[in-house]
Order: structure tokens, then sequence, then C-alpha cells
DNA sequence: CATGAATGAGCCTTCATTCAT
DNA sequence: AATGAATGAAGGCTCATTCAT
């Protein structure tokens, strides 16, 4: 109902999200975000506790992007390659766009316990998400090691594509993908 | 010669990287790193041009303690299955000891151009160990990507398991690292 | 309007006037002058992007002053001599006062281009105003490079009399001010 | 005798003096003046108490080459026209070339009290030197009041024109000059 | 609901100076 | 006589956060 909150509260998350994402958590303040969205530093406090709470409504929102995407591919259905290309371009471009916010993430891993709590309940979903794909697709079970390496292979190959690593590495962006694409249809078939 | 600018170098390094491995790079001050060392607050500066200098030479000795246990694994040979136990079981050793340091390295990277430089030299160096590693055991080339991906299937889950997150994955540790393991394997064969 | 961040400047602004004119610009720091000016550290530097932009409002404030008083003077006439007596005591007193402040600007002119430029624009002004004034009083026009001369005698007589320094000339101040006056009368006939 | 010790105290001096004017006394540090005259920073204060003391020494030593100069030119002798014209000329070299101590000076002598005695010893004798010259020429005598401001404005236009003021209020430097010889030749007429 | 203004705590860095050799 | 190494004290500046309106 309370309308004018939520939008405040939308517009605060937004510019966070943005800040966070350009300059990294420690490389932002408060004063800043709450300027970008067009508010005084004081109104940031009363919609958020703190600093690492408004990280958290971005990082919640972004997860919850990135999750309506891949579910509207899965729902799309298509051959396991098809789902497996679909699937590393989404996660791909998502790392893309949000690599600042990524990395800030895994600071506040390290550092915050309410952050680490709900980052290791995401991770677990993911894995779920992965094993009720191969059963709608009628594949057999594979053991959640294999699962959980894969999610790992995927997400780090993304952060280095993102970070313009393969370059650096000699390597071009073409077979990487190609390798990681094959990776995920292994695991579908 | 210098043995005495030598030894005090040698324990704000040791300081540095304990003190960032604990806290983060954001988390602690070249103050604290100093006393922490035994010494005043101006001696580290007398040493290092700024904090970022010193986080560059905590893990410049890190890159280089690393690749020493791995030339040493490589040297004693073995076969390549040993050889990937070895390996994996080293990797993740070293991980699960500086997770921390590698968070801030992570931040860094993202922030502070020199250090991503040195990062990148550093991981095109571990590529060319890997394909040396390969022709000395007269193994046929593989395409680069598919070292690369390893590297980073390798490394993103050693930091996993150093992060603790097999078990609120509800993965055993065991499985996983039998995964990655068979993944080296596979490309050293 | 926002008649209170304006009040919060002021007295910023006068309790670093204050500071440098005791105890020099390197002498004070931004700490100092917000604590007696009664405010915190950091609110200084809502008001003020560093030490140095203090430094120039402070300067600023006290220029236009002068100019004020010195132009009331002008406005309310009188003859030449009249006139001439006037602004010594004017500039004099001024000096007396600034002593101080004055030394820091000559730092900041020699250290820092912003004051410097600040500074000349300044002295232009003044060169204008003496010109003005023989106008004024309809004199014939004189070289500028008297006027120059005139200014740097007036400015630096009444720096040695703030000074102290006759008496350790073993001059009386009476009798200099005479000179100094003669000089300036000189100038407007 | 002790040659070595004043061959090194000559040396750091020297620095000293070059470095002051380069950057101003604050702009400098002990450390730097050591190295700059080839010694560690513990050997400076072998040779001067504090900073401020080798400050002290150098603008002795530089009063002393000025003195030596303008003694030169009065022995030489010539019409009151040819000495003003040299007297001019020498002051405004040395200006030029000392500038950046001479505002250093300023600045010392408004903060140490050791400093400011030295200093106003030397403008007494200044004011004798010019009483001593126009008793040479055979000239009837003057009021000192006369004899203190000509100081003053051949001082001050000569830091006036050695920090490019001229330009900057639209006058050019040789009337300026002229302006200021007649002034002096006018005093010793 | 929103805010203008303010802040204590603290971090990075420098400097004049000392001491054991 | 000279020095390499070290330092306590302090200064400029920032940041997450609060409160009266």
């Amino acid at each position: 109902m309370s309308t004018r909150t939520d939008h405040t509260r939308d517009r605060l998350v937004a510019a966070a999200a943005k800040a966070f994402n350009r300059a990294g958590y420690h490389g932002t303040d408060s004063n800043r975000i709450a300027r970008a969205a067009g508010y005084a530093p004081a109104t940031f406090y009363k919609h958020f506790a703190d600093k690492r709470a408004i990280f958290l409504a971005a990082y919640e929102r972004w997860v919850a992007s990135e999750w309506g995407a891949v579910e509207d591919v899965v729902a799309r259905g298509g051959s396991p390659a098809n789902l497996a290309a679909r699937i590393v371009e989404l996660v791909l471009e998502h790392h893309r766009r949000w690599r600042g916010l990524r990395t800030s993430l895994l600071v506040l891993v390290a550092s915050d316990a309410a952050v680490r709590r709900f980052y290791r309940a995401e991770r677990r979903r993911q894995l779920r998400m992965l094993a009720d794909l191969r059963a709608r697709l009628g594949v057999k079970r594979r053991p959640p090691a294999e699962d959980a390496v894969l999610l790992f292979t995927l997400e780090r190959t993304c952060d280095a594509i993102a970070n313009g690593e393969p370059k650096d590495l000699g390597v071009a962006v073409g077979p990487l993908l190609e390798v990681v694409r094959a990776r995920v249809r292994a695991q579908l078939e």
C-alpha cells in the first residue's frame, strides 16, 4: 500500500546497486548513494538500518532478476544443447553487467554474517534448480557434487570473461564459452 | 647484505599478509600492520610507498610460495592420477590458509590497476605451467581454452571448500574433490 | 535563505582567520579551526574542500573589508593631504591587525597557484582604484609604475610597523608615517 | 682547523639554502636536505640542533654574500646616479635568485624569536650602511625615517619584480626600476 | 516522509628527531 | 665523523551515522 515508501526504497536500492557495481562496496558511501537517488543522507537511514542492509537489498533484487530470467529460459524448453547455450549466455550477460556488484558480494560474504547466510541459501537454491531442470528433462540423476562443480565452473568462467581475463591469458572468448557450454550440456544429458 | 632492512620488510609483509587474511584489505590499517610487526607507524612507510604496495608484496610472496610447492610436486613426478591428487590437495590447502587474502585480492584487482596487472601476468604464468606439465608427461596438446576452464574450476572449487560452502550446499567435500581431481587428471592424460 | 549554513561558514572563516593570523598557515590545523569555531572536524570539510580553500575564503573576506573601508574614506572626500592621512592610517591598522594572515598569504602565494591567482587579481584592482581615486580628484595622470611603487612602499612600511621593526631600527613610528603620508599625498596632487 | 666538519657543514647549508629557496621552509624536510647534500639524516643533527638552526645558517651566509657585493659596489665608488643604478641592480638580482628563501625568512621571522633577532640586527646594519654611504659621498644628513622607507621600497619592489608581479599588474619592469633608482639617487644627493 | 546540518572515530601519511653501531 | 634504521606525535581528510525540524 504505502507506495511512497516503496518508491523511495526502490530508488535507493537502484542507486546503490549502480554505485556498488561501479565503485565497489568500500568505494561508495551512503551519502553519495542517497544523493544519487535524489534524497538527503538522512533519508537513507530511514529506509535502511545501515550500509550493509542496502547492499543486501540490492543483492536480493539482483538474484531475483537473474532467477526470473533463468526460469524463463527453462520454461520455454528446448534440447539440452539449446538450453545449455541459453543458460550460459544469460549467466554471462548477468556477470558482465554486474561484475562490480559480484566482487562486492564476495567481500561482504567474507566479512558479514548476514550477507553470508543469504548468499548460502541462494547457492542451495541454485543447486536445487539444476536438479529440477534435469528431472524435467527426464534425465537420470547425477551426484550433487558434479552439479556443484559445474556451478562453480560456470560462475568462475563467466566472472573471468566479464573481467576481461581471457585476453590477458591469450585465450579467445569463443572457445572458452564452448568448453563451458559442453560441460553444462553434458550435465543435462 | 643489508640484512636488517630485509628482515624488517619481511616482518612487515608477514604481518600484513596475516592481517589482510584475517580482516580483509579494508579491515586493517597500516598502523596496525606496523604495530603487529613490532614497529612504529612511520617505519611502515620507510619500506612501502603505501598500503597497496605492501598488499602487492604480500600477494607476490604468497604466489611465489604456491609456485614453489606446485613445482616441487611436479618435479617429484608420478602418474597423472597421482599428480592430480597432489596438486588439488596443495591448491586446496593454500586456499584454505589464505582465504581472506584471496578475497582482498579480488577487491584490489577490481579497484587497483597495478594489482590487476600483476594478477594477470601471474595467471598467464599458470596457464603456461599447465602446458609445460603436460609436455613433460609426454601427453598430446590440448586447446588452451580447456586449460583455462580447468584452472577456473580448480580455483573456484577450492575457494568454495575453503569458505565452507559445501556444508551449506549439502554436498560432502570428499566427492567434490574427487570430481575436481578427475578433471585435472583428464587434462593430463 | 539557507542562513544556517552561511552562519556556520562564517564562523569557520572567522576562526580560521584568527588562527592563521595567530599561528600562521602551517601552525594551525583544520581540526583546531573547526573546534575553535565550535564544530567537529568533519564539519570543516562540509564547507571547504581543504585547508587552502578556507584560507582563500579568509583572505577574500579580509580584502573585501579593507576595500570597503578604503572606499568609505574616498567617498567621504577631503583634501589630498587629508585623504592620504586617512588611507595610511587605515592600511596601517589593517596590517597591524592581520599581520600573521599577511605572512601566511606570502607563503601561500609562493606555494599555491590558486592563491597566487587570486592575489594577483586583487593587486590589479588596487592599482585601478588608485588611478580612479586620482581621476575623482581631478588630478593629472601619472605613470602606473609610480602608482605601483607607491603601493609597494605603503604596504611594506605598514608591514614593518606592524611587526615592530621601527623600534629595532632606532626609528620612530611617527616620522616613518609622515614620510609615507607625504609620498601618498604627492601621488594624489 | 677541523676542515672535515666545516666541509660537511658547508655542503649541508648549501643544500638547505637551495631546498628552502625552491620549496619553502615547510616544503622541505631535514632528511631530504641531508640526502641532497650527500649525507644521512642523522648527520644533519650532528651539525645542527634543528631545522631552524640550519635555516639561520643559510640566511646568515646569504646575508653575508649580499653585503659583500654591496660593499664592493660602494668601494668602487662613482656618481650617485651610477651607485644607485648598481645597487638596485644588485639587490634585484639577489632577490630574484633567492626569492623562495626570502619568503621562508618572513615566515620564520614571524614564528621564531631567534630568526627574528638576527633579522632585526641585520636591518639595523643596512640602515647604518646607507648613512655611511652618504657620509662617504659627502652628502648632508637625512632623517633616518627616509632611509628606512627607502629600504622598504627597494626591498619590496625587488621582491615584486622577482615574483613576476609587474606582469600581472600591467606594469613594465623597466619603468618600475627607473622609479626606484630615482628614489635611491635622490636619497644619495 | 524527508531533510539540512552536524559529527566522533579513525585511517593514511609525513616529519623532525634519535640511537646503536 | 657518519650512518642506517627507527619512531612518537600529529595533521589532513573521510565515512557511516544521528538529530532537530
